[in-house]
DNA sequence: TCTTTGTTTGACTTTCTTTGACTTTGACTT
DNA sequence: AAGTCAAAGTCAAAGAAAGTCAAACAAAGA
């Protein structure tokens, strides 16, 4: 898929730039062979900042978008997990958060696996639907803090 | 029947994949000359959890449903927690079982402090205490299929 | 026969992707 | 300072999947 595609291709220039990238959208496109706006897509779809990306742009002449990967301290970036979590969340949001947490090493598969299933809709069903963002944010935010002791 | 024929091609794509398959929805229905949603019926009726299997799926564009076959032993053993939880748990007693998971190497320490966390008390508390443990039950049902698939 | 359980179908919904038209911004010229 | 042009941003429509659900149907038991 096209997305997926143009992704990676981000990905390897990111890891290439030590984390650090500045594209400009209509090369890229033009390279690629799709519209400008494809690019700011993926960026937005997949560079999100729950992610851990910060993306900074300039307009007009001789524009660009950077993108930058950013690391953090165990700690901190718990923190930062727990505190951008909310009073509620749905299952899509935890997942993304999820993932992260995943690829940072801070939660390993079999914690991927357990947190996915206790955030899970299925999991929470018995839940009425207007209940369950708060639920699941409690549920999350107290398996962040398990996490800091371990 | 069409269900059996469905099911058992699919059986047979997972073993030419050593137990991992990807199939478009669509295209399959297209393929075998069925509606799209009698794949989604083989699949939720054959391809369950409970039987072994995990499934994934992504809508959209490019869209697609991924079955893994995971290989029994340890499954039946989770299977056997599974049972025994009924269809509501208190706190203590969910403990007691994770400290049994644990005690068998099922559940690593990480896994243990998040199951902890994600089945106590606090994390539950926005719950009314007389539905709580039945959605405690159901959240623990669901981390311990997913133990079977890590 | 009547009921229950499982199958098949199709209409409708949700989610994600792709595209293009239009807007905004900044740098450079004049 | 004004105008021009080259970026990136925005947004909505169209498209491409999979999910859901209920109705129709079929088979097996009581």
């Amino acid at each position: 898929m096209l997305t997926d595609m143009i992704a990676q291709m981000i990905e390897e220039m990111l890891n290439e730039g030590n984390g650090i990238l500045e594209l400009q959208r209509n090369e890229m496109a033009n390279r690629i062979g799709c519209v400008p706006s494809q690019i700011s897509y993926v960026i937005s779809s997949r560079f999100t900042p729950e992610r851990g990306y910060v993306i900074e742009s300039r307009k007009g002449g001789g524009g660009c978008i950077r993108i930058v990967r950013k690391q953090m301290g165990k700690s901190e970036y718990l923190m930062h997990f727990f505190c951008a979590i909310g009073s509620s969340i749905d299952e899509g949001e935890a997942n993304a958060y999820l993932c992260n947490l995943a690829d940072t090493g801070l939660l390993s598969p079999e914690g991927l696996s357990l947190a996915r299933a206790a955030l899970s809709n299925s999991a929470l069903s018995a839940i009425s639907p207007a209940h369950r963002g708060l639920v699941r944010a409690n549920i999350f935010k107290q398996m962040i803090l398990s996490l800091m002791s371990v």
